[in-house]
DNA sequence: CCTTCCCTGTGATGTTCGTCACGCGCAGTC
DNA sequence: GACTGCGCGTGACGAACATCACAGGGAAGG
């Protein structure tokens, strides 16, 4: 059956499939049949904005397939984007526990297929089924360790060259593929959008990796880049 | 009766009276009791480390008096304070959920006492206690929303003006004293450390601030800071 | 096929900030 | 009192990077 988008649109979670291994979803039948009840399944377009910073917390949102953007803007129009999130993430679980505004704002780089909980549902759910908790404890602590992750890229990198082999090196460990040529990343992403992760600019993005091509570091071929010396990019970081 | 360091030390979570208003510690009687009988109480000196970035997690503790400071260092030696932690606080507890190693480290900055619990009790702890586990995942969620403010300033400032402004605004609202001269803030930090907490050099700290005071911005008295002119540094800061 | 728009590449220029260097003042300590 | 260590203040210099400006290329759409 056709589906919108070429999704696998998955409408019930007791029968959901891809439940393993994802922290949150992983939970007793029991529960995740309650979670049936609460749950509002949706489908998303590309650039579908889910939540905007400052906004009060609607409820959580439970990234099913698909991939969303996190980002949070200055007034004077910067934007930084604090995190890409994969499939299996809840977004905004922190600000719809504390009650406090959004404190990112969240939008879809894909079509992708969310479950939205409401908040008094879900804080409802999280007290009357501990393993609920619990995974959404590990959620929170997950997203907890790689915001300080971003934090040490940050602060502690001496240079943007160093900012970028890191953002590299990340992304060869959570979607890298080995090839013949090097790790082969596929970057959906625009200069501009690498330049919001690391907290520079679109050109100086530019001009670094056209140096790392000059230094046969990586290779460009079209949205792929292959690492074909990952030792000098780890030579360029700290720790 | 006489103690250690001058601290008021309390043996006894049941019998605590500062529990109130705190997330984590504030629970039901029975919780509490249980927590009684699985946490060790220990008085902790100046500069006492707690666990170190990178070491396996051996538990959390529980900051009831006293501040601790949260730090991650580059292999170079540089070194970013994360966070300032206030009694309330629980540290160690994504690390220990997650069975990871420790993100950052954690050192006293004053005498204080802590209460340890060891992973296994901790775990088994918020399985059975679903209030235990809402109120870590409130902590959690707590301390996300503070890396992100972190985040913020680190990749959206312009410039090392603007993220001094804000760390001296986040001080007057967590912990200044309204006078007639202006907002006073007890600052225990040397410049140094203050450097740290931005992302900067010692010497660009002493600069700015100077630059503060001759401005008629700020005014030091000693270890205190007087913020005469908030406005203007409220101009400084983009959100 | 031509136009439009967005992304990428690259040069010129100026500012900010890190680095190095040194002096000063103020506690402890012997 | 002299010595020592540590935190603060400040100058000089250079490197890294933001900013502005413009040109080329590829995709989409009429």
């Amino acid at each position: 059956m056709p589906t919108p988008y070429n999704l696998d649109v998955r409408n019930n979670c007791t029968e959901c499939n891809v439940r393993e291994g994802r922290t949150f979803c992983d939970m007793s039948d029991e529960t995740v049949a309650m979670l049936d009840t609460i749950k509002f399944t949706g489908i998303y377009p590309k650039g579908s904005l889910l939540f905007v910073e400052g906004e009060d917390p609607r409820g959580v949102f439970i990234l099913c397939s698909g991939r969303a953007k996190l980002t949070t803007s200055s007034t004077e129009g910067k934007t930084l984007i604090v995190k890409v999130a994969e499939p299996g993430e809840v977004l905004g679980a922190s600000a719809t526990i504390l009650g406090k505004p959004y404190e990112v704002s969240a939008e879809t780089l894909e079509p992708s297929q969310m479950n939205f909980i409401k908040r008094d549902d879900f804080l409802n759910f999280l007290n009357t089924h501990v393993d609920a908790c619990m995974h959404t404890a590990q959620q929170l602590s997950t997203k907890y360790q790689s915001a300080q992750r971003e934090i040490r890229s940050l602060g502690l990198s001496q240079t943007t060259s160093e900012k970028l082999a890191r953002l590299l090196l990340d992304w060869s460990v959570s979607g890298g593929e080995e090839t013949a040529r090097g790790t082969r990343l596929v970057v959906l992403l625009t200069h501009e959008e690498i330049a919001q992760m690391i907290g520079t600019t679109r050109e100086t993005v530019t001009r670094i990796l056209s140096d790392f091509k000059k230094k046969k570091i990586i290779e460009v071929k079209g949205s792929n880049i292959f690492l074909l010396e990952k030792k000098s990019l780890e030579g360029m970081i700290s720790t």
